[in-house]
DNA sequence: TCAACAGTTCCGAATTTCTGAACTATGGAA
DNA sequence: TTCCATAGTTCAGAAATTCGGAACTGTTGA
C-alpha cells in the first residue's frame, strides 16, 4: 500500500482542482466529506445520489480529490477517514471552492468552504 | 460544417465549464478572447504561451469552451470572430469564472469576468 | 475558374477512465 | 498464533476520450 499524497498548500494547482471538481459524482462525494457530520468514510460515501459506486471506482474518485489537495485521508484503525481541505484551499485559491459548489447548487453555508 | 452550438444561459451545465477550464491551455486561450483588445481569431490564438497549438487541436479546444458557454463563435467571412459570454456565465453562476481566472493567476480586472 | 486562407472533420495512435477481481492492511475472536 | 471480517487499494483488460496530421469545407479575392 502506497502511502497517501496530500500536496502542501503551496503545490496545489488550479487545473487539477478545477479537474477533480469537474466530475458531479466526484463533487457529491466532496460535499458530503466537506459538510458538517459526515465520517467521511468510503463505505459512508458509497450510495450518493441513488447510485451505488464501485468501490474501485470511489477509490479512484478519493485518490483524484486527495491529490488535487481538496481532501486528507487518514487511517483510523480499518478505515478511512476523510475531512476536506477547503479552508487551506480557500487560503491559497480565494473564494474558488465556494464558488464552486455554489455553482452545483450545494450552498457553502453547509459546508467549511470559504 | 456542423453549425456551432452555444447553449443558453439556462442550460450552462457547471462541470461543463469546470471541464473546460482544467486545461491550462484552454485557459490561456479563454484569458486571451476575454482579454480586452483580442480578435479571438484562431490564428492569434495559434501561439500562446510560447508553444505552437496544431489546429486541428485548438479547432477542439474552442468547441469544448464554446459548447461550455464560456465562448461564442461568429464567422465574419473567413474568420471567425470569438468573443467571451463571461457576463451571461456571471449571471448564472456568480463569481465562478472569476475565482477560476484568479486562481489561476489571471486577473479578472484585466478581462470581463466578474 | 483558380488559389489562398481559416477553420472543421476524419481517423488512427496514444492516453485516460472504469470496474470486477485479486490483493493488502488492520482488528477482533477463538 | 491463526483465522475471519472489514475497509480500502491495486491490477488488468475493455471502453471511452484526447491528440494531431491529413483531408476536407466554405469564403474571399485575383
Amino acid at each position: 500500500m502506497r502511502p497517501l499524497i496530500h500536496p502542501a498548500v503551496e503545490d496545489l494547482k488550479p487545473e487539477a482542482i478545477l479537474y477533480a471538481l469537474s466530475d458531479p459524482e466526484r463533487v457529491a462525494i466532496f460535499a458530503q466529506i466537506a459538510g458538517v457530520g459526515s465520517t467521511g468514510t468510503c463505505t459512508a460515501l458509497s450510495n450518493l445520489g441513488g447510485r451505488v459506486i464501485p468501490k474501485s471506482s470511489l477509490s479512484q474518485h478519493m485518490k483524484v480529490l486527495r491529490e488535487a489537495g481538496l481532501i486528507r485521508g487518514e487511517r483510523h484503525g480499518v478505515e478511512m477517514r476523510n475531512h476536506s481541505r477547503c479552508q487551506e484551499v480557500d487560503k491559497r485559491f480565494p473564494g474558488l471552492v465556494a464558488a464552486i459548489l455554489g455553482a452545483y447548487g450545494r450552498p457553502p453555508e453547509e459546508t467549511n468552504a470559504g
